[in-house]
DNA sequence: TTGTACGCGTTATCAA
DNA sequence: TTGATAACGCGTACAA
């Protein structure tokens, strides 16, 4: 049997109350003496007490619950860094669970985390509709969340996410800046809502510059390398397009490919505009212009957001925060050639 | 507060033994028109039992341990997929730890993962010492355990690995068939065990094909882009290599880096093998020709282990499994330019 | 300053 | 077929 409170209190001739005030560095009401003849014992046992049967009395388990679509879409590893890094130096321990985007499995993951008693939950929130089961099953159980790079209208949650209808708008602002007018742009699947926000942006730049928008150029990317190659296939064939705004990396990469296989020159032919700055997006040639988003700060501050919120469980207000993207320009973007040229 | 057998057993006007049967599906010892009724009440209440009273008894958690160098090295977020699926279908959830691979952080790691009372760990060990702490550990706390990916001399402990020797030699092999004499290999951190093996290989292949072993050929990495870049620097400047064997894809990427920076071309000047086959290794150009790993499924089977392990936990006796690499070959690799052409 | 005794929610043992 | 009750290991009100 593993050793226990009892152990430690019989071979101190003191009560378990005793050693129980020594584990939880109770100030008051113990001799020093006393508290020094106990912890040389804990010492001399390595005895560590069991978080279990301590998480009974304290409904507390010191653990969080980490929600996301799918660890090897190589944006989340980053932000998975730091809600771990963070929650681990605060004493917690996270529970990760990748749900591939489907509602069934996130509704799925949520009972889960309930049944392991997690403290709270930090969530990519991949279905932006109020409809989602997700509302009910948290205001039910009372559990701390708080959403992150994925979010829900309005800010009935906590949540940090980038700004990114900022982000939108000054990548497209950008091609617009290079004179480009024909900007195809490939969103994310439709449901996420930081694709919806992007795409804000990217209609607020077009307007601002006086350019019609043709909803022949946006087309439903999945945030995948494949669907990214897809979208730009079809922009490509249809046409019209000198540039085009990829909702991230990943498909601005199939962009790299489509263009490739079509004989499109980047930037010479197609200007390209990322998101993200995935680290190994610097394999591309040319080098990739794309929008930065502080990922790792991101997922601390979430984390920071939710022990906050944990700690202080008075209906602490809920807060929103929007961090600030920017555009990191490298080569494949690129004035366009006029008829003047 | 929420609900529990007790309110269950009341409002079914039963005992909470029988409510617990239900639970557990006791078959035998029922009343079929009792069970119903338990069970709709249970149904009507939303009622889940409260996993963690239920560890204090059975002594079991249904949560494995993940414990990995880091997340964001590409290799890794498709081996916890792999342990993830698995587990998750079986019932049990994953703590996920980072330890950077420091000693220390390990040691750390362990003893959170026993604090939280988890049933197995799954440890992808990065020190291949005796001397790690992690054996007095494992052993005092009799916790079933099973390395992945990187594991330990001698097989004490269960594990899953790749044929690294055997990846080693076909590398090289394929390298020595193109006509290549000069091989540099960018070996991994000194201490892990995978490299080690795939530097066996390596020189398997070499004596096979009666090439001395050139130690000044052999460049230390870190398994990381920068790590590789340095190596093939070094080993470009020092000249006398018309091939380089990376001991994974990330320093091969480095190595495109280097050559991309020396003037050297891939493949024409300088024949370049990579390991792991990551997916995004396609942005490379030219494609590399690398030894791909069966990852996901490595993670899979040492989970299977694991479990299988927990639940038999009578000295099922230690198992190591080696799965099989293949050689990819794609245009980063051609016949080296002899005089004679 | 220290200790006794109860309760947390569940399973397991034994009796009815 | 069912139920009363003792564990599991800890924190804490209350008593000493």
């Amino acid at each position: 049997m593993a050793i226990t409170i009892k152990d430690i209190a019989k071979k101190a001739n003191v009560s378990i109350t005793t050693v129980s005030r020594v584990l939880n560095n109770k100030t008051e009401g113990i001799g020093e003496e006393t508290r020094k003849r106990v912890l040389d014992i804990i010492e001399e046992l390595d005895y560590r007490p069991n978080t279990i049967a301590r998480s009974m009395v304290t409904k507390q388990t010191n653990t969080i619950g980490l929600i996301i679509p799918d660890i090897r879409n190589p944006f989340f590893p980053e932000l998975v860094r730091g809600v771990e890094d963070f929650a681990n130096d605060a004493g917690y321990s996270v529970f990760l669970c990748n749900t591939d985007g489907s509602i069934k499995r996130e509704v799925e993951a949520l009972r889960l985390m309930k049944e392991k008693n997690v403290d709270g939950i930090v969530f990519t929130y991949s279905h932006a509709t109020t409809k989602h089961p997700f509302q009910s099953l948290v205001h039910r159980h009372r559990i701390p969340v708080v959403l992150l790079d994925r979010g829900l209208d309005g800010e009935k949650y906590s949540g940090v996410y980038t700004d990114n209808e900022k982000a939108g708008y000054i990548a497209t602002k950008h091609l617009i800046d290079l004179s480009h007018v024909q900007i195809g742009c490939i969103t994310g699947p439709e449901h996420v809502q930081n694709s919806k926000d992007r795409l804000k942006g990217y209609m607020k730049a077009l307007n601002q510059a006086g350019i019609p928008v043709d909803h022949r150029r946006i087309v439903s990317g999945d945030y995948q390398l494949e669907g990214g190659y897809r979208a730009a296939k079809a922009l490509l064939e249809k046409g019209h397009v000198t540039a085009i705004f990829a909702f991230n990396d990943l498909m601005a990469f199939g962009v790299y490919q489509a263009a490739a296989e079509m004989g499109v020159t980047i930037p010479d032919d197609l200007s390209v505009v990322g998101f993200d700055n995935l680290k190994y997006n610097r394999l591309l040639q040319p080098k990739l212009t794309t929008i930065e988003q502080p990922t790792y700060e991101m997922g601390k501050t979430a984390t920071e957001l939710l022990l906050q919120q944990i700690r202080e469980s008075k209906r602490v207000k809920t807060q929103t925060i929007y961090l600030d993207p920017s555009l990191i320009i490298r080569n494949s973007t690129k004035k366009r050639r006029t008829e003047d040229d």
